[in-house]
DNA sequence: CATGGGATTGACT
DNA sequence: GTCAATCCCATGC
């Protein structure tokens, strides 16, 4: 399996974060088409990055393409595509799917039930992955998937399809965050109901 | 070496 | 609306 490659994402960030919208992520059993996205750069202090080269950061500015995953709140593990040329720390927060495969596995590691499993999108199922920490319980992915290559795998981000080549999309401000909290930089497929809350 | 603060979520008032 | 859980790591003494 490949998916989008480094030239994707050695370019500015805003581009990447804009284009991810529609694109797939899979690992495993599990794969669902992002539907919201965040970016981050180092010259913006809400960035990792913005500390400068440390062990924490090294692979924000590493090579673009990578997969950044770090643990939010002692808690969750976020996931990131790393961007821009290397040396340049940045990256784009995935921070929502819409669930495509392995819904019965992902309602499993989310520790929820499904009232008819192998059956279609219901209710409950857009609480799967609405939120950057629950996308990544709902495909298991991990700390151990940081710094691997996002086209190789494990963990796989492919181009648009299908019904998704040409989604709508929203902007509006980044949640969550205390520093240039004003920067219009995070972007939903407009009308999804698998976007976090609160909706632009 | 000690401390403090998160790119969150779910439970509860 | 409030709040605790819990861990990595940057920072400062």
């Amino acid at each position: 399996m490949t998916g989008l490659g480094p030239e994707f994402y050695a370019r500015p960030v805003l581009e990447v974060a804009r284009e991810l919208i529609g694109c797939t992520v899979a690992y495993g059993d599990a794969r669902g088409a992002i539907v919201e996205t965040e970016a981050y750069h180092e010259r913006e202090p809400a960035c990792h990055a913005h500390v400068g080269l440390t062990p924490r950061t090294s692979v924000l500015f590493g090579p673009p393409g990578r997969a950044y995953v770090y643990r939010s709140y002692g808690i969750h593990a976020l996931l990131n595509a790393v961007c821009e040329p290397e040396g340049v720390g940045a990256a784009v927060l995935i921070r929502a799917l819409e669930p495509l495969a392995g819904l019965d596995a992902m309602a499993a590691r989310r520790g929820l039930s499904r009232e008819q499993p192998g059956d279609g999108v219901r209710g409950e199922d857009f609480q799967l992955c609405s939120g950057p920490g629950k996308l990544t319980q709902a495909l298991g992915v991990s700390l151990e998937q940081n710094a691997t290559d996002l086209a190789a795998g494990p963990v796989v981000i492919s181009r648009r399809a299908g019904s998704w080549l040409e989604p709508a999309i929203v902007a509006g401000t980044r949640i969550g965050i205390t520093r240039a909290a004003e920067l219009p930089w995070r972007f939903c497929a407009a009308g999804n109901r698998n976007v976090s809350r609160p909706r632009p």
